[in-house]
Formats: structure tokens, C-alpha cells, sequence
DNA sequence: CTGAAAGCGCTAACAA
DNA sequence: TTGTTAGCGCTTTCAG
């Protein structure tokens, strides 16, 4: 089967290769009339555009995407970066740029960096929306401007942006809730520690929880949501309030990636291990308390990996023409003792050898 | 910055463009001084081809990649070949071509279709050796030839391939008794369902479980290993036995796909959901026991991803010269009853809607 | 509004 | 043994 090519179309169209380029992709110049004969001889030939031939026509970097996420030094973000880099980084002899405008954290500057990316003529954009409601608006002009906006992590569900890459996060709780209720004993007490229940992604986690321990824990209850706003000491004396106010507590769910001040808590009261403790994501400083059981497993977001869907559903949607899925659902992956030097996160700090790869 | 070319390098050796070409492949008609000399430019130049011009040059399939994994109608090594497929429709622009020398079964006519595909001018193949023994000269042979070969899932472990792609076996052995440790009370007695244990795979993954165990629980025994030879009948036999022989049972670990027949076992012993079950990969005919919790949970191997990675690193390294990695080893996922769903292999059978996507 | 033609970097066939 | 040249399919510029 030959491929059939821009030329086959003109000949066909009666018109050149010019021409048929110009109705192709929507150039002025050309009269409506041609280019609707042109456009339906394309489709009813399934004509697809040869990449390398663009890419290498068109010489260097056919196609600009704006990156607008968190800047930080060694968390989640970082991953996330690593993962949009690599997927990129393949792509490159197809003349990708990258356009980095990063905010220094969640929500901060988000306003500004977004605006810099809609002027700077990129055709798509990956972000973590902090503040949908301020952003919102700002995507919309974007899908307007015709340059396809990608959430990942957290979404701006109101807004008109082509995809969503994220751990859904009811699951999220729903998951750490099937295994706490898995662990403790029936009609065992609990209680979970959040960021900010104004946050969609901490509602929705501590709803999934809620609602899946009072189902699979029988007689179970969720006696306290704790709103600790990402903050260590506020989220220390929390914790400590509770254990105090709650002598009976089987198990503490953080649905943000605040634990160690909870850890800290547990350990005062001589709870560490007796306490079930479930978490979200990884860093190296969870390690130990996942080796001494302090931790007893961690809900996984998988920043790398969304990084990297991201951005390969935009280069498959600029390269090849695919079309845009509205939602990628990254499953969680569960860390446990026997797996956490699986995880990216902590390869230098667990196996010195760099063979395992947790993709 | 600018990217360099073949011409500037014939340019700065005084030579034409089709005698750095010669060079830089290796190709015959060329001076050995002349070649020596055009590489050492091009190497201080950084010189990288540029694979869209090849691609357009050289115009279909410039890159063939063999494939030899079992044919199966609608478990793993679809899943596999699927990944397999997708990822190389991705680079389909670059002149990919696909030959297919599928097995009817692990380990079956594999030499045949093996020395199939050494002649078939391919220039990687992707495989699941069966039987390390005879097919590990064939993979010497290949690499001899200068054809990269990636195994997948099963191991050629003395053999020259270039890459494995894989879940590490014994961590699926350890991370299903961390979790049944978690589960059974201390002092409890646990057994293991195998295939044959003269399987590398199986043998890895039981003895994983029986140390994971016998350390994760207190005072905590592997009282029973079962080979069942991926018998439905042998299967049922041996675990009803075993029900019988060991009352006192408190776990049960399936280390292959084999499981359907543990959960019958139990169901007529009245036995599920009490005696915990920790079974391997996923299945439609799993969702029901999964829900009903006499399966507890299932080591998922990912063979969608393990397809995909192996075709990825043969197109990274033939596509954008990257080197190939050893091995590439896969985290195990854990396919619990609230996230059962997201999992490609129940995809149509648990959810209508095909949002989710487990990755 | 449309056509003709010059490359993009590389391969491969042919000439010298 | 080396150089020359015609494309690969597409974009882009310049003429008509």
C-alpha cells in the first residue's frame, strides 16, 4: 500500500502541490470553492501528512509547547518535569521546543506565567491550574486562540481545556480506604488529614475515603477530617489533639504529601505501627517510616509518568494527528516496604545501582 | 544553535557528502584512513543524524522489528502485543514495519519462528523466550548479526540479549507476602501455588514469597508449595488437598494466571474470604471474586507496559541512537476491588465508559 | 488566487 | 575509492 502524498491529491484536484498545502492547512490565499474540492479529495483519500517530511521542511522546531507548573527542588514537580523532558526529549529530530514558565509554587504567579505562554506562540500548553476559578479564563482563551491546554494533577474542571492527565482522586481515597479497612479491625475508628477542603483534589480524596472505609470497614467510622493547609506545625498539632481527644484511633489517612509531622505525632504517642498510617506520594524522607512500618503503604500519584502522558498526548495530537483524549486516569500504585525502591523518588537514596525503573 | 549536518562535516574534511556517508554507516568502497578520519570529525562535531531526513530518504521501512510472543486469544501476551503495536504506530511516520512470528505458546515452535525472524532482515526482535536452553544460542546468534533482541516478562538470563524488560520476579514473591503479612495474624501458616518451579519465574517469585513471609510474620510458615503445571484439574486437586491436609490454613499465594481453581477450592470449602488470597495478573473471569473479596488482591505485571517499553527502547535506540538499557524493570501494580477497574484487561466488563485508563 | 521551484538532510544509484 | 546527483514529501517564496 503506497502512501499517498500531497502531489497524488493535487493531481487529482487538478490544482499544484501549492495549492493543495494552502487548503490543507486553512493559508490564505485560495478560494473557498478549491479548497473545499481540495479538503474532500484529502478526506475521501485519508490523506495524513508525512511528519518527517514537515518536520524536516520546515526545519527547526515546527512546534512550541509551554510548560506553566511548579517549580521546587526535589518533590513531585520535579518528576513531573523529568517526565515532560524525556517524552520531548524523543520527539526532538521532529523539531520540538520547549517554553518553560514555571511558577514558584501552586497557584502563585500562575496569572502572569499563563499569559507569557498565550504570547510566546505555542500551539499547546501543560499546566497545573492552582486557582481554576482565576485560570479558568485564561485557558478558555487559549482553546480559543486554538492552542490545546493539557491539566495535569489538578484540573480546571469549569474550563475549556482539551485534557485532564491525573490520578482520579476519589479513587485515590477510595484505594487507601479499602486497604485501612483491610487492616484494622471491624468498627475501627479513623480520621484524615487534608490541605484544604476548599481544594477540589483534598474533597475529593477525603469524600473517596469517607465514604469507602464506612462501607468496607463494618461499623467503621471517620471520626475527624483534619485541615492542616500544608502546614508542618499546624498539621503536628493537629495530629496531636487527636490522638489525645481520640484515645481509640485505628488509623489516619493523609491525603497530601504533609505526613511527616504526622509520623512525628505517632511516634510521641507510641503509636508508630500500632496507628495504621496511609499516605499520599513519596519522597525520601518517608523511607524510613515506610521501613519501620510507621507508614504502612502510600498511595502513588505518579508525577513522572503524568508528565510524560501529557506531553505525549500532545506531540501524538501535533505529530500524528491523533485526536486529544479528554481524560487520562493514571492508576495510583501503592508503595509498600517490599517496593519503594521501585520508585523513582528515592533511587539514590535506597539502591545504589541504578537498574530498577518504576514506570 | 544550529545542528549540524553530514554536509558540514564532508565540508570540513574535504570530502563529498556520499563519502561521509560511507563513513559514518560503515558502508564498504571507502579508504580506511578516509572513514577514520570523517569520524573523528563527526564525533568532535557531536554529530547526530537527523532521523527525519532518513526517514524521508529512504523512504518505507528503514526500521523492521521482529516480534515473537505467544498468540493467545484475550489474555497476557495481547496485552502485550497491544502495547507493542501502539507504541510502534507512534513511529509509524519514521518508517516502522512490524514482522510478526508469533508462537501458539510460551515456549512452543519458538526455534522455528525464532530462525524465521533471523532471516527476515529485521533489526530488533522482541521476545518472550520460552525455553531458555534452546533458544538462548538463537539470541547470541541474532546479536552476532547485530539484531538487538529485548526479551520480555521471561528471562534468557545467559544469554547475550540486549535488554530485559520485566517485573523482577521475586518482588511480586515479596510484595505478596508483605501484604498477606499485613493480612493473617502472626504465627500463620500460608502456601503457595505455582506452575513449575523448574521456571525460573516460578521458582524466583515462590522463593521471594516464602522469605518475604517467613520475615514480614511474626513466627509466620510457608507450610505448602504446590506445582499445578498451569492445570485447571491439578489445580483444583491440589489446593482442595492441601484444604483438607491443613486446616489451620491462613493464606493463599497464586504466583501464576492460574488462580480461577483456588477460588473454586475455596468457595467449597467455604473457606472465601477468610482464607486470604493473593493471586497474580488480571483477568475479566477475576473481577467477580475480586469484588466479592475472595481474592484479596492480584500482582499485576503490566503487559500493555511491558510491550510498550521494549518497543520504546528498540525505537529509541534505532530512531534517536539512545543507548539500550540492560533491563528495564516494571513496578508491579496492585489490583485491588476499588481500582479493579481501571485496568485495560476488565476495561469493557466493569465500565461501560472508556475513561479510565491504567497506565 | 494559483503555479512553479528551491530547498530541508539524508540515501542510493551512477559517474568518474 | 570518491564525487555527483536525483529524489523522499512538505513548506515557503517568488512569479504569474
Amino acid at each position: 500500500m503506497k502512501r499517498i502524498g500531497i502531489y497524488r491529491i493535487a493531481e487529482l484536484a487538478k490544482v499544484s502541490i501549492g495549492t493543495v498545502d494552502r487548503a490543507l492547512h486553512g493559508r490564505p490565499g485560495i478560494r473557498e470553492a478549491t479548497r473545499k474540492k481540495v479538503l474532500r479529495i484529502a478526506n475521501r483519500l485519508a490523506y495524513s501528512p508525512n511528519p518527517a517530511a514537515r518536520a524536516l521542511s520546515v526545519g527547526r522546531a515546527t512546534l512550541r509547547i509551554g510548560i506553566c507548573i511548579p517549580r521546587e527542588i526535589r518533590l513531585y514537580y520535579d518528576q513531573m518535569r523529568a517526565g515532560i523532558l524525556d517524552e520531548s526529549g524523543r520527539a526532538s529530530g521532529l523539531g520540538v521546543e520547549l517554553v518553560q514558565k514555571p511558577v514558584p509554587s501552586l497557584g502563585v504567579d500562575e496569572k502572569k506565567q499563563m499569559t507569557a505562554l498565550l504570547n510566546s506562540g505555542v500551539k499547546g500548553i501543560i499546566t497545573t491550574p492552582g486557582n481554576p476559578e482565576i485560570i479558568g479564563p485564561l485557558i478558555d482563551q487559549a482553546e480559543e486562540d486554538n492552542i490545546r491546554v493539557v491539566c495535569t494533577t489538578t484540573d480546571a474542571p469549569h474550563s475549556r481545556r482539551s485534557s485532564i492527565v491525573a490520578v482520579d482522586p476519589e479513587l485515590s481515597g477510595r484505594l487507601a480506604a479499602e486497604l485501612m479497612a483491610k487492616f484494622v479491625p471491624p468498627a475501627s475508628k479513623a480520621a484524615v488529614v487534608t490541605g484544604m477542603l476548599s481544594t477540589e483534589e483534598h474533597r475529593l480524596k477525603t469524600a473517596g475515603f469517607s465514604s469507602g472505609f464506612t462501607s468496607d470497614c463494618a461499623g467503621g467510622e471517620v471520626v475527624a477530617v483534619l485541615e492542616a493547609h500544608e502546614s508542618e506545625e499546624e498539621s503536628y498539632r493537629k495530629t496531636c489533639e487527636l490522638l489525645e481527644r481520640k484515645p481509640g484511633l485505628r488509623g489516619i489517612y493523609v491525603s497530601t504529601v504533609n505526613c511527616l509531622p504526622v509520623c512525628r505525632a505517632l511516634k510521641k504517642y507510641g503509636l508508630a505501627g500500632i496507628v495504621t498510617l496511609i499516605t499520599t506520594d513519596l519522597f525520601p524522607q518517608m523511607v524510613p517510616h515506610l521501613q519501620q512500618g510507621t507508614i504502612l503503604a502510600s498511595i502513588y500519584q505518579n508525577p513522572y509518568l503524568q508528565g510524560q502522558v501529557a506531553m505525549r498526548i500532545l506531540l501524538d495530537h501535533f505529530v500524528n494527528r491523533t485526536p486529544i483524549p479528554a481524560s487520562s486516569y493514571i492508576g495510583p500504585a501503592l508503595v509498600l516496604r517490599s517496593n519503594v525502591h521501585l520508585f523513582r523518588e528515592v533511587q539514590e537514596t535506597v539502591s545504589p545501582q541504578p537498574l530498577a525503573q518504576a514506570l
